[in-house]
DNA sequence: GCCACCGGTGGC
DNA sequence: GCCACCGGTGGC
């Protein structure tokens, strides 16, 4: 049923699907996605201006951004949203994250779905909208006026929420992932640049329980007959993880070296 | 000792 | 080549 309408051609490298923009990711149909942001480090000085001069520091840094993330509040560009929201969604685990010192592993600072008729990004207020609407999107297209749910004034007229830039690295999410069962938490983990994934999910059980496979979930669901009763099945879980769009940012797998050398007799080769 | 994260790999 | 699964382990 391709045919359908589905309007949510995952980005890029997805097979059919004219884009127009080709591969301009601000055109595709109707797609979620999920910026990233990098938990920069610290989150309660918030005001502290610029803080942390991680944040735009440019070059080594190009990942790193924070969309309209709560802690810096850093507006600029997406003034739009604020008001409806101001019980800051981020519905992450508020960010735990001592002090991280070494090494700061991005998250999701935004979600975002493309309307299908005037193709502009709208930030999603909370996690659990977004999953929503993730679950039906081909069947019920995001748009603009869906949003009124939270923003009651939005149009197509309205400007884009957010648009692309290289602060921020924006990953395309799969349609159509059931929402987890009550009590059931899914989290999304992304991986360092240069990985040889991009993101992992997880499930927690309402036990606190992480399942990392649908093997481990179903495991879990015969040894807690609980759930079933509930009506909880596997088809509500999926480990499917969003793309990036920086075509780089997950590590290749080195070819399998096949044999363009001779041989072993390189470890050997002393003298001539 | 735990567990978040990463890498390896087998199967497709 | 991709991805599901899971073992290893560094940092706490």
């Amino acid at each position: 049923m391709q045919s359908s309408p589905t309007k949510l051609t995952l980005k890029v490298e997805t097979e059919e699907n004219d884009f127009h923009g080709s591969a301009f990711p601000g055109h595709l149909d109707s797609t979620l996605q999920q910026p990233l942001d990098v938990i920069s480090s610290s989150e309660e000085d918030k005001d502290h201006g610029m803080e942390d001069e991680d944040i735009q520091s440019g070059e080594d840094a190009p990942n790193q951004l924070v969309v309209y993330d709560p802690a810096a509040n850093g507006a600029d560009a997406i003034e739009a949203v604020s008001d409806p929201l101001e019980h800051q969604p981020i519905p992450f685990r508020s960010y735990s994250i001592p002090n991280q010192s070494s090494r700061v592993l991005p998250s999701v600072g935004a979600f975002t779905a493309q309307c299908a008729k005037c193709f502009k990004w709208r930030l999603i207020p909370t996690k659990e909208k977004y999953e929503e609407i993730r679950e039906h999107l081909s069947d019920q297209p995001f748009v603009c006026e869906t949003a009124r749910e939270w923003r009651p004034e939005i149009s197509c007229e309205d400007p884009t929420d957010i648009s692309q830039d290289r602060t921020r690295l924006w990953a395309i999410d799969k349609p159509n992932i059931a929402q987890p069962p009550p009590g059931w938490q899914r989290l999304l983990r992304i991986r360092g640049e240069g990985s040889t994934k991009f993101a992992d999910v997880y499930y927690v059980a309402p036990s606190g329980k992480r399942l990392r496979s649908t093997i481990e979930i179903q495991r879990y669901l015969l040894e807690h007959p609980e759930y079933m009763a509930e009506g909880v099945t596997m088809s509500k879980f999926s480990f499917q993880t969003p793309r990036p769009l920086q075509e780089d940012y997950v590590r290749k797998r080195p070819t399998r070296l096949t044999a363009p050398f001779d041989g072993l007799n390189l470890g050997m080769s002393r003298s001539s």
